[in-house]
DNA sequence: TATGTTATCGCAAACTTTTGCAATAACTGG
DNA sequence: CCAGTTATTGCAAAAGTTTGCGATAACATA
């Protein structure tokens, strides 16, 4: 059984019914290379399944996520997905500037969940966790923009502002 | 000098104009109670400034945070902001189901931060830092779902079939 | 104070994501 | 295999946020 038919007979031990559009949207984030876009998840569907819905789409990775069977990460304010591996979860770094994604281990964060858990009696969601931030080759490329100090041209695009 | 008068001044060392608009914003995220959302911010401008459009909220929001003077919070998918005091700046956990907002000290997070510098030199954006889960309240209020097990029925509104 | 430059604003429209509702189809039990 | 229940879908519309653009106003310089 692979690791597909493993998440669908996982969703209808749960109750929930398995359907054509259930079952191609997770053979295509399987198929996909990493975390894909909503919108290309929604493109790819389209091609095999001309009618499903974009809002179909949103609800599917919204119950897979849920469920645990794929991971959502936000990359540019916009939602992506990937195959949540059986033992390889990991967490995201994704940088700022270039949006690139690089993995994380869980170990990094696990210490830092059990200081919550004791001090606060909060339980973090951190089955997935994204962090945001800049890698090293745009903090090289375009150096920390320290805000436009001293008066330089501004432009009401905030995102070119800060790289002049 | 307040800390209004300082934040406004220090826009206007970066190069930022002086706007009645972001004078105003400003003073209301300053006048209110904490985090508050974007709807609440624009209802309060408008009341003494009729034609201010809701983008010019949101960007001159995103400014704001951007320079350092707002901090951002995300709950339950909505953008709220506070002033971010010179001194007393804190992280947030957020709880996913009752949306209460718990402040968080930086100390716990910094170890994090250093090891993500030292081994992938990534520096990541943790001036502010979200962590959603769940308070204790809640978890002792309505017990952990446990993702529906055992084919009990289910509703298309999925946050409402996590607590049955 | 008058003038020029250009950042910022208001407006309208786009974009991403969510939601209400009636029709459909997946599963259940007979 | 058939009928009943109800989860799920497609569609349309809403909600929250961002963006393009021409007009306006803030600041700098003279």
């Amino acid at each position: 059984m692979t690791s597909q038919e493993q998440s669908l007979h996982y969703l209808q031990s749960l109750g929930y019914r398995l359907t054509p559009q259930r079952l191609l949207v997770l053979a295509i984030v399987a198929g996909g290379d990493g975390h894909m876009g909503v919108d290309e998840i929604h493109r790819q569907a389209r091609a095999a399944y001309p009618y499903l819905d974009l809002a179909t789409v949103y609800r599917t990775l919204r119950l897979f996520k849920q469920v645990g069977v794929v991971t959502e990460v936000d990359i540019d304010n916009r939602l992506h997905y990937e195959l949540t591996g059986p033992g390889e979860k990991h967490h995201h770094m994704v940088c700022r500037a270039c949006h690139r994604a690089i993995n994380l281990s869980p170990r990094y964060l696990e210490q830092f969940r059990d200081t919550l858990r004791q001090e606060f009696d909060f339980e973090p969601d951190i089955e997935h966790f994204t962090v945001s931030g800049r890698c090293r080759y745009c903090r090289e490329t375009a150096p920390e923009p320290a805000a436009n100090a001293g008066g330089v041209a501004h432009t009401d695009d905030i995102d070119d502002a800060e790289i002049p």
